[in-house]
DNA sequence: TAGATTGTTAATCGATTAACAATC
DNA sequence: TAGATTGTTAATCGATTAACAATC
């Protein structure tokens, strides 16, 4: 096992996509992978795969490789709490209820225990068994319930304050979806999803894709 | 003029990100910045900024910074092409709905122009003008009308098969929102928002949160 | 002109890949 | 045991930062 270091950010990152290969090779039955034939699969070389794997303090057995079960719990218990995570919805707009009707978050340990919005018209409809709540009771709830995650599907003018609110009341990480960094008075951990910023480096792929060739 | 050389994925990444700062800065009334000034804003290093800047050639004078609206300018011309793109929606569920009615994609240029499902209870519906088209129209639209992007907002099971039909009939770029990479035996870009990678990055942040203090 | 700030080259830092001894 | 494959150290590659001559 490697001395341990600081996990880099380009680790992290290629972590939930591990789970899901490991996730798809337990599934199709297969109890054992080495790390060339992983690597084949996910397109990376085999030297990075053990390197990632060592930074964990290494999964494997010499001569063998990988037990595709051993992989799969060990790579869940470093992405999840025992108990998974527990998430609330802030603005239950398009964007919020696509997002609480996500299955996928619940299958990957992240369950929504709330959503909030402060549109009257809102308040009271259910999703997927969640009562959508005034935002007036953000702070009684979260004292309450501590999820761990807020995720933020708001207007962009909104966005900001509200961070601020739940950051004040205990929320341990935010993920937000409105296009601007959000800089808080809290250090704690933010994921930004911004789709626009995504698209448009789709966009300049495509504009400089066929030059490139 | 810096020799051309290939722009790597990290600088092109940055580039909506500065798009947008540049676009605060303009709205602001703000005419001049320099590298210095915008590092500090966007919370890199001055030289990073020239450096990415003189990729594209550099767009400042020595001795006084950089035109803000020559920079906003510049950076839209390198980001959009002159009409913007186009783009076709398929899967009108609630998240296909929700990025239909997401405005930040038209105020960054990218127009949508088509929705697709094939559930006959949502086609012939309307979002925001866009009348929802059954996916057997599909090859006859695009080949009618040659939109840029298509954006997969699909069942997984479904993604693969329908992102092979609109790479055959032209589609120039993939906007993928299923949790897996696809992989086609076209050769185009497609940008993948892995949503539930990204949460689990969050949970992976906050759970190693307290000990890296 | 003097001061400021760029664009670019060189130095550093970090991440990926290669190599190989350890060992199952 | 012999063959295979890991975990880890060393080498390479690429990205970021620093330094500075060019020049507005």
């Amino acid at each position: 096992m490697q001395a341990k270091k600081r996990i880099s950010e380009a680790v992290i990152r290629r972590l939930p996509r591990y789970l899901r290969y490991i996730g798809e090779l337990k599934d199709n039955g297969i109890e054992k992978v080495s790390s060339s034939q992983l690597g084949e699969k996910m397109g990376m070389t085999a030297s990075q795969i053990r390197q990632d794997f060592s930074y964990f303090g290494g999964f494997g057995q010499q001569g063998y490789g990988y037990s595709v079960q051993l992989l799969f719990d060990s790579m869940k218990q470093i992405l999840l709490k025992d108990q998974g995570f527990t998430v609330i919805i802030i603005g239950a707009g398009n964007l919020g209820t696509a997002l609480a009707k996500y299955n996928n978050f619940h299958d990957r340990g992240f369950d929504i225990i709330g959503i909030f919005d402060i549109n009257p018209k809102l308040i009271g409809k259910t999703i997927n068994s969640n009562e959508i709540m005034c935002i007036d009771k953000l702070e009684d709830f979260i004292s309450e319930h501590q999820p761990d995650i807020a995720i933020l599907s708001l207007p962009r003018s909104e966005t900001k304050d509200i961070a601020v609110r739940v950051a004040n009341s205990g929320v341990k990480g935010l993920f937000n979806f409105s296009p601007m960094d959000l800089k808080l008075p809290h250090d704690i951990p933010i994921e930004n999803v911004h789709l626009s910023d995504s698209l448009m480096v789709l966009g300049y792929k495509i504009k400089n894709f066929q030059e490139e060739k």
